[in-house]
DNA sequence: TACACCTGGTGTACCGGTACACTAGTGTAG
DNA sequence: CTACACTAGTGTACCGGTACACCAGGTGTA
């Protein structure tokens, strides 16, 4: 046993009275191996508690088995949302089912440096993948991975033409259920107030939520796009009741934007659902205990997660089973959702 | 250049005209070097873009610069939740700034398993230290890592007598300020709602509470210990209401909690503040925009991440600046508190 | 003048694995 | 009986750095 405490390869071939070589083939499953002389090796292995050193291995093989999440604060700091939790989750159990690790890495793209941090990591070889997330308009990303030759995928949608690997959520058939939800309850003048206009994602909700009004034959009252918080949701949401013909329901960004637009109108003297329906997204626990209880559009973030971290895999030419994708979004009506008022 | 693409440490010295060793001594700033050298070696450096890599250094050095971060779910499947994604965003950052990386890493505690996790990082040398979080009665976790002989840093409250250095926070002073703004507004029976009972921080909270109540002349009406959920406190709340003397006023483990404590009490006929004064725990954003807008012991768990990941790079050696770290809990009044209702 | 000492380097073993070339022994076809 | 293939291994170079021993040449000092 070596020195400082840990086992090495050598210690392992020593008390199994074998080669390291016969070692690293038991380990590996490679070349050929008696079945007495693998079970002695790996009694050994065993004995030991002899893993082989991940840097080694890294640093022979250039691979690190580790895999990098770069979280972007596109404006101002970068922090760690609910859904970027629930994305870590999925991403990280479905790594480490396969021995691969997740670096986490913050970046303030404001402040310049993001370009900077792939390279960094690229150059270091301490990553052989990078997974990234919150895709905005024109986003240089993709192209400057690829021109690194770091395997990347996206967790949204690419723009046109951009070949990046990535699980793309169709945000049109939620926001489809919840004008036909808003529809069949008598709604005609929709409002949607969403993220902001750099934020592919939010553009494409935005663009699905135009389309659905229109397919359904009613009328766009308002639409507004803003800062994810619910300061600027509640600013928006106060401009566009005070407007000549206010909506009677809206669609919000995220749960927390709904909720402060209840707060809004009802600052306004309008109740919700029975002056305003407002359809939140997110699917926040808090969502079913607030009065009203929030009708939301939910995504299975968790699951989009796992779907990232297996074709992340599959670039890294690891073979894994197919999980089935077909979109994450789902309706959840409860109590913030009713008929508009009479004669609206 | 290496056939690779990434340069090496001999396509440097080569460039530079010297050997390895005075590229490596420029580096890292041991040995002597001329002016005049050191400056070639770094304009090589940068030209051929040059990192020394991660795993080599590790493997040399037996230090792999990274730190893990093991989230436990100790029952049922981990997730990570708001106030952990904070943590996160403290940690990360200022382990960055360091050139250390963090690894993140999820266990199931429920399926074994998580002794193994540890070993598992140790072994393969993975990782030069461990961060933890949510420490429960009777955690064998820093026992383990110290056995183990991989530095650790609790965030949170070690056992009695067990020296892992940690990040306290001391719920004393934020329960203090609440039951004192409760008293002050004329409650007498006051009840808490907590965390379950084999969490270490929802037992000092608990404690805190009781004796704070006690110092304060109050009558304690009721106090549960139960999960953090809102189901779960939904539940709490409506039993502890419909006991022979139901308290005026309750303090819960968070805001989700509190929230559905808010509604379960609304199911009951008791409005808040008005009827029943309720305050929460985490400081979540949307607790600003609900109906009446929470009243809450705001965490500023960024800024415990930060100590904690100072603590960790102290353990690992490293000089950094002390920050100060006087608890970080605060008594955020809003509109969820009231004078209780006369007669009561 | 001789010796020690400092400066500014060079050469090489080594960290712990994996890949590849190679070999001894056994089975089998010609 | 030899040729050939196959099995079950061994020996060694190498991945990209760092640590340590060593060395040439200049300077200070007895």
């Amino acid at each position: 046993m070596g020195r400082s405490g840990r086992a090495t390869i050598n210690d392992v071939a020593e008390r199994a009275g074998v080669s390291k070589t016969a070692v690293s083939k038991v380990l590996n499953g490679t070349g050929s191996i008696s079945p007495a002389t693998r079970a002695r090796v790996l009694q050994a292995a065993r004995d030991l508690r002899w893993q082989p050193s991940a840097h080694a291995v890294a640093l022979r093989r250039a691979r690190s088995q580790t895999v990098a999440l770069v979280l972007n604060g596109h404006d101002g700091p970068p922090s760690v949302s609910v859904t970027t939790a629930e994305l870590i989750t999925g991403i990280e159990t479905t790594l480490s089912s396969r021995g691969y690790g997740l670096l986490l890495h913050l970046v303030d793209e404001s402040r310049d440096g993001e370009a900077d941090i792939y390279r960094q990591l690229v150059d270091a070889g301490r990553v052989d993948g990078a997974i990234l997330t919150d895709s905005v308009v024109g986003d240089h990303r993709p192209a400057l991975l690829r021109e690194l030759g770091l395997p990347a995928v996206l967790v949204g949608t690419p723009e046109a033409g951009d070949p990046v690997p990535h699980v793309r959520t169709d945000p049109r058939p939620a926001i489809d259920q919840a004008v036909e939800h808003l529809a069949s309850l008598g709604h005609r003048r929709l409002g949607f107030i969403g993220g902001p206009r750099d934020r592919v994602q939010a553009m494409l909700r935005r663009e699905a939520f135009e389309a659905s009004v229109r397919a359904h034959g009613l009328e766009l009252s308002a639409v507004v796009s803003t800062a994810y918080s619910g300061e600027a949701s509640a600013r928006a949401t106060r401009e566009v009741l005070r407007g000549p013909t206010p909506p009677t329901a809206l669609l919000y960004g995220n749960d927390t934007m709904a909720i402060a637009g209840i707060k809004a109108a009802r600052d306004l003297g309008l109740r919700t659902p029975q002056d305003l329906s407002v359809i939140g997204a997110e699917g926040l626990p808090v969502g079913a205990w607030i009065d009203p209880p929030l009708t939301t559009v939910q995504r299975q973030v968790v699951l989009r997660g796992q779907v990232a971290a297996q074709l992340m895999l599959r670039e890294l030419g690891i073979e894994v089973p197919e999980l089935d994708w077909s979109g994450d979004e789902e309706l959840l009506v409860r109590g913030s959702t009713a008929p508009p008022p009479p004669g609206s």
